[in-house]
DNA sequence: TATTGTTATACTCTATAACTATA
DNA sequence: TATAGTTATAGAGTATAACAATA
């Protein structure tokens, strides 16, 4: 974990606060120092039960499928599934359609985990919010959505899609 | 870098649009691409861009300074300065005042690169946030000000302050 | 004794390259 | 030939521990 900063002083005078970079930065490090405290109970991190949600789906996915919703490489997905399915929450099995290819579900246990720490991980990101106006809390994640989800178009991509 | 994210589909039934950790992170990573290419002709990275302008003040800061403001460590900050001094941007001197510490200082390449490399990020910045209506992108940076700058007061620390 | 800078070291997260099995 | 999972490995970024110089 790194440093509490020194913002003494107001924020027009800091040459920092005005760097989106750091901003988006230190507000994502405050935030996972929340989280992983309100996770500890359920011995996963963000990012794990960020899997386990992208996992939740209808159909089982792959690896592959779950390493591209969640924006990770697939040797990176190796190991989260690992974790994962060394505490019981998910299970391989191996594709009977295509057996290069293993399709990742949750067990019960995950299913479960995913539910109690999906409460948790929401009452933390209200709690972290919670010092802004409301208006102001869903303006951010509106604003943060529109950045992050929206497709990039170029014109070369829009001319191939 | 990471790979892109597959965001087909509506925000709605994104499990992870509405994940305010993971909206973070990504937005954050974003930003580091557009600006990797931007801060490439001055051939240093944001992070060193917010060193110089954490040093950029009137009053030299030792390394241990700076690394409190940027809130790094100080042996992160050793590297830092490592690397900077090696571009001829700042200079260390052993302080008269307390000979344990060094000043640290912009050397004139270091102030006219700041100078140079701080309008290209604030341009990479504006463009990073275009996709967003003007008041919206507004919301978003006071937001992040309010989440990050403001100091987390909890009953011990403001007893004991 | 405490602080500052430094070095050595280790840990986390991530990607790239190469291998195996399968298509 | 290309794809999916895996392993080995390496790099970036960070921290902790220990040391020397200085206060």
């Amino acid at each position: 974990m790194e440093y509490d900063v020194d913002m003494t002083g107001d924020v027009t005078s800091n040459p920092l606060a005005s760097r989106l970079g750091y901003l988006l930065k230190h507000a994502h490090l405050q935030l996972m120092e929340a989280s992983s405290h309100a996770l500890a109970p359920f011995e996963i991190d963000g990012r794990e039960l960020a899997v386990l949600a992208v996992l939740a789906t209808e159909v089982p996915l792959s690896q592959l499928e779950a390493a591209r919703r969640l924006g990770v490489d697939r040797t990176t997905m190796v190991a989260l599934i690992d974790a994962l399915e060394g505490k019981g929450h998910v299970e391989r099995r191996r594709s009977a359609q295509d057996r290069r290819k293993n399709t990742v579900r949750l067990t019960p246990a995950g299913q479960d985990c995913l539910h109690r720490a999906e409460r948790a991980r929401e009452q933390t990101e209200r709690q972290f919010l919670a010092a802004l106006p409301d208006a102001d809390a869903a303006c951010l994640v509106r604003s943060l959505q529109a950045l992050v989800v929206t497709p990039k178009i170029s014109g070369d991509e829009q001319a191939s899609a």
